[in-house]
DNA sequence: AAAACGGGGGC
DNA sequence: GCCCCAGTTTT
């Protein structure tokens, strides 16, 4: 069935105004002190929705507070240095979030005078700015009665409502989009959306949710029927594959190391790291003549220091940290640099290479 | 629709 | 160890 014949469905026998009255209420209330609720400058809202995407708040806010001081306008981060803000947003993840919002912030700079437009197909059409990110901006910074569906409003809604959709399905966003459309408060479409993300994030939790202290808990089918903790229903996604490295540790006669630029495209872009050989298709003699090839560089390794595990989302690395003398041969890598030990912390490393500085400065 | 894309925290 | 988090882009 469609979204638009299941909505009015789903919303019949539901008191619309008593749950925009108590959740709206509650929210003005209850809601935490945070940092990009100063105020609703839209630049400022913006950063803190890119940030949150997919990372929680605590963890959010000591970056928030040292980003807007580096880049307290969009002028500031559309004339700042890429790798400037990238060393910003180190050990925060999803790196193509940085580099996407100074893309985008430099087009509002050129194409909007430094405004960021309020124009939900404007909005839609800037790097990095999703549905989510679009009707976050716009109830939020611009008072727009558009839904701003994440996590937690599926998991808020769909008990709320007796919703068993997989919300792992990319067409289960739209049917709450659209009881959003539904539901959201016309008066105060803010705090209507940051109600709903709030209650998801304090009361309405994954697991174990604090029923007894919410404020919409006579609304919730889900609650009425002892099912909430059954729900939201998600499949379940594939376990990491695992890929073994050796992360090598270079230092030349001087005491400098060598570093090395990532690509722009793909997994860390445009980070840093120490010289990454992939072991899937190499053994540990053929090693020394890959290198060579590859960094026009003889070595010899050394000694084993340390095995790092890193989890990503979709893949595991597993490097063995491993000692390198220089024997002959010249760097013949664009991409990479000896730099002296003072120097290497002024790069952005992602976190799984973060756990070898120490072992470099021995 | 599925996969790529980080890292941390809770249990 | 598994799940989730104020998701978006690419395939």
């Amino acid at each position: 069935m469609k979204v638009e014949e299941r909505v009015p469905q789903i919303i019949e026998q539901f008191n619309e105004q008593h749950f925009r009255d108590q959740l709206i209420d509650w929210f003005d209330k209850e809601q935490r002190i945070l940092p990009w609720r100063e105020n609703q400058d839209p630049y400022r809202v913006w950063v803190s929705e890119i940030m949150l995407q997919q990372t929680r708040v605590d963890t959010v806010i000591p970056y928030y507070h040292h980003f807007m001081n580096l880049f307290p306008t969009p002028k500031d981060l559309a004339d700042a240095d890429e790798q400037a803000v990238l060393k910003a947003w180190e050990g925060l993840g999803y790196y193509s979030r940085a580099r996407n919002l100074q893309n985008a912030v430099r087009e509002v700079v050129q194409d909007y005078g430094g405004i960021v437009p309020d124009d939900k197909y404007k909005l839609k059409k800037l790097k990095g700015v999703g549905p989510y990110t679009q009707g976050a901006i716009l109830s939020i910074a611009y008072d727009q009665p558009e839904p701003a569906v994440d996590g937690n409003v599926m998991r808020v809604l769909s008990r709320i409502l007796n919703i068993d959709d997989d919300i792992a399905i990319p067409k289960t966003r739209k049917l709450f989009e659209g009881l959003v459309y539904e539901l959201i408060s016309e008066s105060n479409p803010s705090a209507f959306n940051q109600g709903l993300m709030e209650l998801g994030a304090l009361i309405c939790t994954p697991k174990s949710p604090s029923c007894l202290l919410c404020p919409v808990q006579d609304q919730c089918r889900a609650f009425a029927e002892g099912v909430e903790s059954e729900l939201p229903i998600k499949s379940s996604k594939k376990k990491q594959k695992k890929v073994p490295y050796l992360a090598l540790i270079i230092e030349d006669e001087s005491g400098n190391v060598l570093i090395e630029k990532r690509p722009e495209e793909g997994l860390l872009a445009s980070m840093w790291q120490y010289p990454m050989v992939p072991m899937t298709d190499l053994d540990k003699e053929s090693v020394k003549h890959w290198f060579y090839g590859e960094y026009g560089l003889h070595i010899e390794l050394q000694s084993t220091v340390d095995h790092v595990k890193h989890v990503f989302s979709h893949l595991i690395w597993e490097m063995e940290v491993v000692r390198v003398s220089i024997v002959g041969g010249d760097l013949d890598r664009q991409n990479a640099q000896f730099v002296s030990k003072d120097d290497i912390d002024k790069f952005p490393y992602p976190v799984s290479h973060q756990k070898i500085h120490q072992y470099t400065l021995l």
